[in-house]
RNA sequence: GGCCCCAUCGUCUAGCGGUUAGGACAUCGCCCUCUCACGGCGAAAACCGGGGUUCAAUUCCCCGUGGGGUCACCA
């Protein structure tokens, strides 16, 4: 009860830390924090062949961008090879392991095997209850491809061991294995620690999520614009909830909510639209100033977006017309290329019978626009606020259709806009007025 | 195929013997409204099948079916 927790971090630097292996990082992390516990951070990169230190340091960004810090580390299995001989000396000193005559491939090359006692294996997880899997059928199986290479059963177990690990927290497709690292902490005199395995994330068709499903590491997440706040609470629901209704968490309350006795077990499906759902939840929280920031990145990247971020109205724009429309920030980004910001940059050219309200005629919508330009010219505060006070009461008089629509076309050429009153606002009296006038002359 | 894990709306899930089976995302409808978006309201939508146990099963047990995982000198 007052064992101190320690959980560990083990990527390996063989790929891309993907968001399966995030969500499972996070769970570590939130039951570690909730318990006051250490983490352990360590680089599982026993094949040489296929590890690479440019995974360690994305790995390290990701944990760093989420928030996901560690207490000691990080380590690297290569660097800690003399742990793993010693243990491999001593096995095969008890006769618990030997050195095998046949390798694959290359005659003449050894193996190290472990003596498997050919045993039931009964392991609890929290996550799951009781386990029990017949060993047998792993055979003598391999621990070292030589004297000096582990494998990696063998040096997860030694470093778990001499790491004082209590908690493996750990996705299910390692359920199968346990038995086989028990086997191992047995042999040299290891306490096994506390297992919780954890349900797979897969993609819609219910396969392992991978490339073909879209976005999966941090990074590609990050540059769509998901928010790493975001990004922690969905993954936290995958597989845990709270218990009640609650769906919006700060890393900090999730903390506090976290338990593995509510982690459910059965494999859970990405959802992009729900993650849209949440991050839309975290970005509306987030300060005006980082936001803007944010759209900065993504709507001033290319020369047009620039141009328009050099608009003297920028920030007036993010706060009226972007922030409540989106859901991640790369949408900035197709709204733009879809022309949703034309008539900021463009005077259009409107035509003439998309002037008209229904059926409305021309010579009344010539004469609402008259008044409209008419109101506008004596604001004196353009704002808002004050360009609404001027037209709406003449358009509640007049119908709002008829003298709200041909303001807003004229002002844009777009059936789609924001309203008339931020759209004026936006242009700037003197752009406002000079639309309004060649609508009016076009009529 | 052997072994292991899993099974509630399309999706994420609540439920831990007795509920009108609840919420969220998505979808659809209505309202708001000059359009779009936002917002509000509402609708449709689920217990894989068969046996037990029980006065009573979505819930407990067994079998089947389905899905997934794992069977490396990868981790």
């Amino acid at each position: 009860m007052t064992e101190k927790v320690i959980t560990r971090f083990p990527p390996s630097p063989t790929g891309s830390l993907h968001i399966g292996n995030i969500r499972s990082l996070l769970f570590n992390y939130l039951y570690t924090r909730k318990h006051g516990g250490n983490i352990v951070m360590r680089f599982e990169d026993t094949d040489k062949e296929r590890s690479d230190k440019v995974h360690e340091a994305v790995a390290l960004e990701t944990l760093e961008a989420l928030g996901l810090d560690f207490d000691r580390g990080p380590f690297r299995q290569s660097e800690r090879t003399e742990k793993y001989v010693s243990a491999l000396n001593t096995l095969i000193e008890k006769d618990l392991a030997f050195v095998a005559e046949e390798s694959e491939g290359e005659p003449g090359k050894h193996v190290i095997r472990f003596r498997n006692p050919n045993k039931t294996i009964t392991f609890h997880d929290i996550i799951r209850g009781d386990i029990t899997i017949d060993t047998t059928g792993f055979g003598d199986f391999v621990i070292a491809r030589s004297e000096d290479s582990p494998v990696y059963h063998l040096s997860v177990v030694v470093d778990d061991i001499e790491m004082g690990v209590t908690h493996v927290i750990r996705g299910e497709d390692h359920i199968t294995s346990t038995p086989r690292q028990i086997l191992l902490i047995e042999a040299l005199g290891g306490t096994v620690p506390t297992y919780a395995h954890l349900p797979l994330i897969v993609g819609s068709d219910k396969k392992k999520l991978g490339k073909r499903h879209g976005a999966v590491t941090y990074q590609e997440f990050r540059d769509l614009g998901y928010v790493p706040s975001a990004i922690v609470n969905y993954l936290a629901l995958l597989g845990w909830n709270p218990g009640d209704d609650r769906e919006f968490f700060t890393k900090d309350e999730l903390i506090k909510e976290f338990s593995l006795e509510r982690v459910n077990n059965s494999p859970a499906s990405f959802s992009y639209k729900k993650l849209d759902s949440i991050n839309r939840h975290h970005i509306l929280q987030m300060p005006e100033d980082e936001y803007l920031g944010e759209v900065k990145k993504f709507l001033c990247a290319n020369a047009e977006g620039e141009k328009l971020c050099a608009f003297v109205n920028f920030e007036d724009l993010v706060k009226l017309v972007i922030r409540e429309r989106i859901n991640k920030f790369s949408e900035v980004t197709s709204m733009f290329a879809a022309g949703e910001f034309d008539w900021l940059l463009h005077a259009p050219e409107p035509e003439v019978d998309k002037l008209l309200w229904k059926d409305t005629s021309p010579e009344n919508t010539r004469k609402h626009l008259g008044h409209v330009i008419d109101s506008l010219d004596k604001v004196s505060n353009w704002t808002v606020d004050d360009i609404k006070e001027a037209i709406w009461p003449y358009a509640e008089r007049n119908g709002r259709g008829e003298v709200l629509w041909p303001m807003r076309f004229a002002l844009t050429g777009q059936e789609k806009s924001p309203d008339p009153f931020t759209v004026a606002f936006l242009l700037g009296k003197e752009e406002a007025l000079t639309r309004l006038q060649k609508a009016e002359q076009l009529l």
